[in-house]
Formats: structure tokens, sequence, C-alpha cells
RNA sequence: GGCGGGGUAGCCAAGUGGGAAGGCCGCGGUCUGCAAAACCGCUAUCGAGCGGGUUCGAUUCCCGCCCCCGCCU
């Protein structure tokens, strides 16, 4: 995978640097963020402007319908698909987003487990903790050791994985311990700033209209039906709360998103981190474009 | 002015004569196929409106004061 990526918290301003740095060095942009890759919602999501899309390709926008379950996987292989056809018509691929495990899936690669088995899983997930863990001391003892015990969802694809594939899930796992090279950009801002730009993005959004877009909005279903903000608005919608409650929640919702995301991008080795609090615009596009030359 | 209820962490809120549940918020963290997800940890200490008193010991009992809510005049 030679393609350079730019993550960072959702409201950092990811997109339009990165639309900045693909004009300036010829790329075309490849989304990693797990919910603009669906086709809706466009409001919600944040979804980049028209004038950023104008400006440069993108890909894996909106490319997914809202009722379709997406997985770190399949964006793999999507997006692997997007940085070929991109190379393919000598075009450098800069993949941007804020969906951690999707880029590290992409960047380190993920073993070759079976994907989620529809009735296996239902199955397993109307069982206690208890019972999987049991199951999953006897199927892998290994993994019930390590795994977080009362994280049902965590132990549903243990012991998922062991009985679709006969083998213990944590003799599975690719290693991601293995030396990591810079892969691309970390881009972040102080906490207060970027508490303030989630504040006042939520508000925008409200202002264009996103009740409305939720509103009009057809089918959601699973992945997408998490998408940050919809139940709320949706709660809003039917006269469950105010407004300003609604607002306020998203933001705050927003705020511990972003905040999970700090905590995970700062652990990643593999990115190169620029504090956006720290550098104008112009002098952080050009030190990305320097990085991404170097990395091309 | 009178009667009743109440004043416990940023917010909501329990309980007890032996030295403060819980929830929310906030903060920190985990993360190998639902990830804008799921999960975990931490967070009142010359403390409990203020001042006295009783007691070996009071947040918990008594007295006074202040404030809030309801009702009454």
């Amino acid at each position: 995978m030679s393609a350079f990526c730019i993550a960072g918290p959702t409201a950092t301003g990811k997109s339009e640097i990165a639309a900045q740095v693909a004009r300036l060095i010829g790329a075309e942009i490849v989304n990693a963020d797990a919910f603009q890759i669906y086709d809706g919602l466009d409001l919600l999501t944040a979804k980049p402007s028209e004038a950023m899309r104008a400006m440069v390709p993108h890909h894996l926008l909106g490319s997914v319908p809202l009722t379709e379950e997406m997985n770190a996987e399949k964006f793999r292989v999507a997006a692997l698909g997007a940085i070929r056809e991109i190379q393919a018509g000598g075009k450098i691929a800069l993949v941007v987003g804020g969906s951690g495990l999707y880029l590290k899936a992409l960047t380190h690669g993920l073993a070759s487990l079976p994907k989620a088995d529809r009735l296996l899983r239902e199955k397993l997930t109307g069982a206690t903790n208890e019972e999987l863990i049991a199951q999953l001391s006897e199927l892998d003892p290994v993994g019930a050791g390590e795994i977080d015990r009362k994280n049902k969802r965590r132990l549903v694809r243990a012991v998922e994985v062991c009985l679709l594939t006969g083998r213990p899930f944590s003799a599975q796992r690719t290693g991601w311990n293995g030396a990591e090279t810079i892969a691309g950009i970390f881009l972040f801002r102080e906490r207060a700033e970027l508490y303030e730009r989630i504040n006042r993005r939520v508000e925008q959004m409200f202002a264009s209209g996103v009740v409305e877009e939720v509103r009009r909005t057809g089918e959601v279903r699973s992945t997408a039906e998490k998408t940050l903000g919809l139940r709320e608005i949706l709660a809003l919608i039917a006269g469950e709360m105010t407004e300003p409650e609604c607002v306020a929640k998203i933001q705050q919702a927003t705020r511990r998103y972003a905040k999970r995301q700090l905590t995970w991008f700062q652990r990643q080795v593999s990115f190169w981190p620029v504090n956006l609090s720290r550098h104008d615009s112009s002098a952080a596009i050009e030190l990305i474009v320097q990085r991404a030359k170097v990395f091309a």
C-alpha cells in the first residue's frame, strides 16, 4: 500500500487541507471516513463541500447505500481498489479520514478472517457475557485471558471467529506490532479550539437544515444507523426534545468522539503529528506537501 | 407574618449517631471485520447553607439565623 494518509479528529479541518494538498501535488482523495462513505446524510456527516469536490476528485464518498452494513475489511478492499484506480491513472492517492480502525486496516492489513455470519452473530449476541466467556475459554483459552470481558461486541466476534474457523481467534490476528513506517499525517488542534469548532459546526449544520435532511432521508440501517446525531435528530423530529437540547447533545457526543479519535491517533506511531493550533493552514499544507512528496 | 417541605460534589440525588450510595457532566484510557461503534477507569476528605449546642463521636439529634419551594393570612 503506497498511499499517503491524512488522519485526525472530526472538525479539525482535514478536508480543506487535504483538498489543497491534493491540488498542489496532483493527487486524488480517497475518503477514509466510515460515515461519509454512505450515500446520503451529507450535512450530518459533514461531507466535503461541492467546491472541494470540484477542485479534486474524491473517491468513496457516498458510495454505499445507507442500508448496507460496512466494516473495516469492506472499507479496506474498497480503498485499495480506489487507490489502484487512481494510480493507474498516473495520479497520487491521498487517503483522508478520521476512522481509526479503517485507516489501520488499510495501512496494516487485516487477517483473513471470516466476515460476520448474520445468524451466528445474532445467536451469540443473545448470550450473556458469562456464557460467551465460558465458550471462549474452551475455544481460545489464551484469547479469553486477554479479552475485555465486559465488552460483548468483542466477545461475540472472538467466539464467532473461533466457531467459523475452528481455530483460536487470538492466534489468527495479523502482527500489527512490527516496524511501522510513517503512513501519513495526524492533524489535530488544541482541545479548547477543537471543541469550539465542533460546537460551531453542529450549529451550522442546523442552520443549513440537517433536520430537513434527516426528515427526507429514507431507510437507514445497521452501520449507518449509528451516525452521530441521527438518533438525536430523530428524537427532535418525534418531539422528544427541543432543538437547543438536540444541538447540545450532538455537540457533546461529537466532542466525546473527537476525544476518542485523539486517544487513538496519539498512539499510532505511523502518523506524523501536525498541530494546526500552532501552524497556520498554509504552513501546514506546505509541510504536508513536503512529507507526501518524500513518501511518494 | 403563619404552616409544611427542603438546603449533600458542576448538575440530579440516596442514606446513616461512628465518620458521605448512585446517576449525569467532566477527565483519562482500551481498541485486530458494527469503529461517528463497543467497552473500561477516575472524580466530595480542616466535607455536607451559616452559627451554636447535646454526645466519646453529628452530615445524621436540639436551638438560632439565612436562603429556596408550596400552601395560608
